[in-house]
DNA sequence: GGTCCTCCCTACCATTTAGTATTTATATTT
DNA sequence: AAATATAAATACTAAATGGTAGGGAGGACC
């Protein structure tokens, strides 16, 4: 007590051990948000427990709190993981020079690619309700925005010719509850790859999108079972 | 009151009453099955509680144990009426003398008419693991005929040539993602009815999965909106 | 008029579960 | 090595809610 132990004496490396403390703090945080979101995918949000979510991680329940501080919080996270795929992609879609339905496509496969990684598994974007009211208006209000964007996405694409003739905010809904859905069936033991269903997703979309008269059609080549 | 107004006016027709008490008692049961399905689908199951749906109904709560021995019966009788729609278009599928595409849009139409449906407007077929071990079951076996049956009729389409190459698994879970995800966002009072976008969705997934060289490219009249 | 029978309501119980208070172990710093 | 801060576990509280028991009101039939 002689000395004041502050200043000088922790000058050395303060701030390394803060910050791996921070680090595993980090990692650890995530590995909950992991945990629960697939747990509230597979089960739903109401029918998971903290217990059940602490069970699997081999901890206990009050544990979660220390990195979440509430369920509820928990469920924030996991849409605003869903929300930063879906515009990361259109990012991406705003980035690539091309055709709407490019642009589209390229949106579409980002974050159909953040719905398969294994944190981005999130949860079925139905639980609004659960929220705080607070987070619930923030969620729906920017989920707002990731709506009209790809609707505005599919208008270019009629604009431009390379989407034919359609009412872009009803095609965007038909897109996004293709994609939407896919965590309701998808299991990573199932027979096929995220590649492929990607893949075939993809081919269908621009299929039932593109212009009759479009120049190059593609079609993804089928694997013809029989 | 010098003549009891029972007999003479009773007599006639004594089964009669009790046939309108069995009639009442039915449309009860299904008044509160229907109410209940319109909240599970909107806030979710486990987010609806039995006194919110009594509370609907302006009834108490154990007025629904009259009509359902439990909440999960409930939810039993929802998964069971979205069922019924799908078996429906099925059969009306199978009763239609065309090609694989024709049947299965048939059969999607009618399958999206029982979503719109007061009644059908189902719960999200998500909550599976709410039923009791029993029902789940029976569910996840009928889901799955019903599923593969989807699966069939694509099979079909791409055998008969009137859908292009694809992997008719990966297509059906595609064409019933569409349709699933309806109820997320559909609202009566929704700028769309539902036949615009029975309308839309339907042309949408025919040029999606119509063989490139079919003969009759159908395309829906959009109506242009600029 | 008396007796069912049907229906529904006011309590009430029991269970689940989000969240917390308190204590114990662990690691880091001086 | 002592001291301190952090993390995690045990044991608890409080609220929500599925489901039930028992009673009362009203019509139907003798």
């Amino acid at each position: 007590m002689s000395d004041t132990p502050s200043a000088a004496t922790r000058a050395p490396a303060p701030g390394r051990a803060a910050f791996d403390r921070d680090e595993q703090r980090r990692r650890k945080r995530e590995a909950v948000l992991r945990v629960a979101a697939s747990a509230f995918n597979r089960r739903g949000f109401a029918n998971t427990s903290m217990d059940d979510v602490a069970s699997v991680l081999g901890v206990s329940k009050p544990t979660l709190y220390q990195y979440f501080k509430s369920k509820q919080e928990l469920l924030y996270a996991c849409h605003q993981v869903a929300m930063d795929n879906g515009e990361a992609g259109l990012a991406l879609a705003a980035a690539h020079d091309g055709t709407g339905l490019e642009k589209l496509i390229i949106y579409l496969r980002r974050y159909m690619e953040g719905i398969f990684g294994d944190l981005g598994n999130c949860p079925v974007l139905t639980d609004v309700d659960s929220l705080v009211p607070e987070d619930r208006a923030n969620v729906v209000a920017r989920r707002k925005r990731i709506s009209a964007a790809t609707k505005e996405l599919i208008a270019l694409g009629v604009a431009d010719g390379s989407i034919g003739p359609c009412d872009p905010k009803l095609a965007s809904l038909f897109a996004l509850g293709v994609v939407n859905w896919i965590p309701a069936w998808y299991r990573d033991s199932g027979p096929n790859t995220p590649e492929e269903i990607m893949e075939s997703f993809a081919a269908l979309l621009i299929s039932g999108l593109a212009a009759p008269a479009a120049p190059k059609r593609q079609r993804a080549k089928a694997k013809p079972k029989a």
